[in-house]
Parts: structure tokens; sequence; C-alpha cells
DNA sequence: TGTTTTATTTATCATCTGATAAACTAGAAA
DNA sequence: TTTCTAGTTTATCAGATGATAAATAAAACA
């Protein structure tokens, strides 16, 4: 085992610039998920076995490279079908929303995904909040809407931040475990899949019996 | 309004040893809840209206302030009459279960506390599994047991993950609600003992109707 | 093959940052 | 008041860190 210290891929050379670009980004997304932004230009340029003052050939400062990562990680990432599968009165709700966050938690529950989110949160990034807006503009308001009709109400009233609250229970509950995850490094059951059909079949039922008042 | 930029207090001057250190431990769980683990001590000092290398007075490394700032939010503050209230067969599980959150929620969801633990946890700090353990162990396990009678199962065999990964998502269901107030600053509702109640209530009926088999 | 282009490296800066040593001085003690 | 203790500051270091400029060389092109 006198194998030399190798990074990633074998001592290559002169990539063209687009791909070396997109490679640094891949690269940096998992450094800095698993570092947060402090991790430094130098480590990040030696996992890519590059010179540092290469990176900042791709990208004018750091600053810029963090924003290229963000753009990679959650820009345009909404599947548009997801809106489909919720609002889809042909089949029963649970299923809806099983189906949902299994997809959802496919896409969202990533290593780098939930990490980068929450290091970007706690420096107090404008992307969480902007998330935020639209998850619950496409997501979870849709969600509310189809709850109210699965309990029979059909108060045209704009969906209230109590019920809002209420499903955010349901979906904050489900991240958590991802949370749990990857960032606790807790121990966590390997069939999320029968979490996610538990969770939503308890509260679909549960919110029946209380009512979805307010 | 022309008074000058005066830190809390007023410039005061030679504190004994012990009120120093005590103000210097108030100060930097503040400071490090809301910069992270990288905030600088020259930027903490000159919060406290002092020089940077007195710190080091007081604290021989940074790395010791921040296990002293660890001490001081983490260590025991596990209420142990949160076991007695979970456990209490004479009243109603749903009273219990209301009851604890909000004594949980009051004591645990602060905004020092929240962002210091995921800043902790993204750090990779052993503090967070260790603390996981005891949440299971003291209050989610507890809470399984109370849950499989409620729901009418005698069966003696220890709780499964799975139990546990039903009961986490209230949990951590609940939980997210802090992390949106202090970490993602979302709008949430300020009534969140009502969120408490209504959660607590279709998670009771809604695993009853169920079955909390698994 | 010779020339041009451009990906990459070497050398280096200025500043930041945790940490140390010694000088200073407010307040308690004699 | 004088002395002494200990809380605080000043000066400074060494290494880290983001960033720049110029030199180098691999690949594309003529």
């Amino acid at each position: 085992m006198t194998v030399e210290k190798t990074d990633t891929k074998p001592p290559k050379k002169r990539l063209r610039a687009e791909i070396r670009e997109s490679q640094i980004l891949e690269e940096a997304t998992i450094f800095f998920a698993e570092k947060g932004f402090s991790g430094q230009t130098r480590e990040l340029a030696s996992r890519l076995g590059i010179t540092q003052p290469l990176l900042y050939r791709y990208f004018p400062t750091k600053r810029h490279l963090i924003e290229g990562v963000f753009e990679d990680v959650y820009m345009n990432k909404l599947d548009p079908e997801w809106l489909t599968i919720i609002s889809d009165r042909e089949r029963a709700l649970e299923c809806r929303l099983i189906d949902f966050y299994r997809s959802y938690s496919k896409a969202t529950y990533r290593y780098e995904w939930i990490r980068l989110y929450m290091f970007s949160a706690l420096m107090g990034e404008e992307l969480n909040r902007r998330y935020i807006k639209v998850v619950e503009k496409e997501i979870l308001t849709p969600i509310c809407v189809e709850l109210r009709a699965h309990c029979g109400i059909t108060s045209k009233k704009s969906i209230t931040q109590a019920e809002l609250d209420h499903i955010w229970v349901l979906h904050g509950g489900l991240f958590y475990y991802a949370i749990r995850k990857h960032i606790y490094h807790g121990r966590v059951s390997n069939d999320f899949s029968a979490v996610i059909a538990r969770a939503v079949k308890a509260m679909l039922a549960g919110t029946k019996a209380i009512g979805a008042h307010l």
C-alpha cells in the first residue's frame, strides 16, 4: 500500500475551462457542505488537485464561488410535478401526500442540500427566506387547501397562518429526519418511506378527528 | 441623542475575576449564537468593552471559551420534572404531552440554545449526539411507552426505532418551529401553545386510528 | 513545425486572527 | 500614605487566509 496520496482522480492536466469550472463547483459543493463557508480556499484547491490561485481564474472572489454553489444546488429545483401530485383529487389525499413526500425527500434530503441550507440560514443568507416563501406558497398552502377538502371544510377564506403552522409540524417533522441524519449524524431508521407513510396517515386521521378549524 | 456609542454598560473598570468571567461567558454565548464559532475574539472583546488579550486571562484558548459556553447552555438543563409529567397516568396523555411540550419549548426553543445547538452540530461536536441520546432515552422512549398504553397495546417488547422515528416526527416538527423562528427568521404564528395543542391532539388521535404498530 | 492561445503554477501581498509577554494601574491591605 | 496584589492594556508574534501579478507550459492553430 505504498500508493501515494492521490486526490479523487489521477494527476490530470489542462481541462477545458468549462469543464474545470463545473468540476470546481461540484467539489466546492461537497467541501462547503462539510466545512461550512469558512472552509478555506487552499484546502478546496488541494482536494481538487489544483493550486489555490487557479480558483480565482474561474471565480473572482470566494463569495462568487459560494453564490455559484447556491445557484447550482437550489435554483429551479422545485419540481412543478409536485403541485400536480398534491392537487390531483382523483386520488386519495393520503396517497398523494405519501407520494409527494417520497419524491420531495429524495430530491432535497441530501447531505449537501441539507447542510448547505442550514449553513446559509445561520449566516443569515436571503436564500432561505426566499425558499421558505416558495415552499409555503407552492407546497404547504396547496396541502392546506386539500386538507380542508379532506376534512369537509368548504370555507373559501384564505389559508391562515395557524393552518400553515399545523402542516409545518408535519413538513418540519419529516425534514427533521434529514437533519438528524445529515447534521446530527444520529441513528435513524433506514426505512424512511415507512416513516413518511405513518406520519402522513396519522396526520390526516388526527386532523380530521380534531377538525382542521382555524 | 448625542450619546456616544456605549456597550451594554457604561465604562466600568476592574471587575472581580469571578464576575468578569461570567460576564464574558454571557456575552460569548450571545456572540457565538449570532456569529457562529468562527466569530473573532477581537469582536467579542469589543462588545464587552475590553481588550482581546483579557479574554485569555480567563480562558486559555478560544476552544476553552467555547466549551465554557456549551457547559453554560447545555449541561444539566434536562428538567427531571419532565419525565414525571410524561409518565403520570393519573392525567390524560393529551394533557401531559401538551404540558410537557409547553415546558420543554420554553426551556429550549430560545435563540441562543437553538443556534448554538445547530452550529455545534454542523461542526460535528460530540455534544449533539450525546444530547440526542439523552432525549431519546429520557423523553421519547417514555412517550412511546405511554403512546402504546394510549393505543391499548400491552406488548412488553422494547421500543423500536420505528416507534421512536414516529414520535421524532412530532418532536422534530415542533422543534422545527424554533428553527424557522430563530434560524430562518421566517414568519411564524405567535401562539405556539396552540400549535402544540393541535399537533399533540392530531398525533394522538391519528396514531390511535392507524394503530401504533411496529 | 512554429506560433498563438490559455490553462496552470510560482511567488508574493496585505490583512486577519489566535495567542503571548511585559508594562501599567485601580483598588485592597498594611 | 505606602505597599502589594491582581485586573487590564499595549505591543507584538506567527501562522493563516483571501487575493493579485507575473511566469510557465500544455494544447490549439497556422
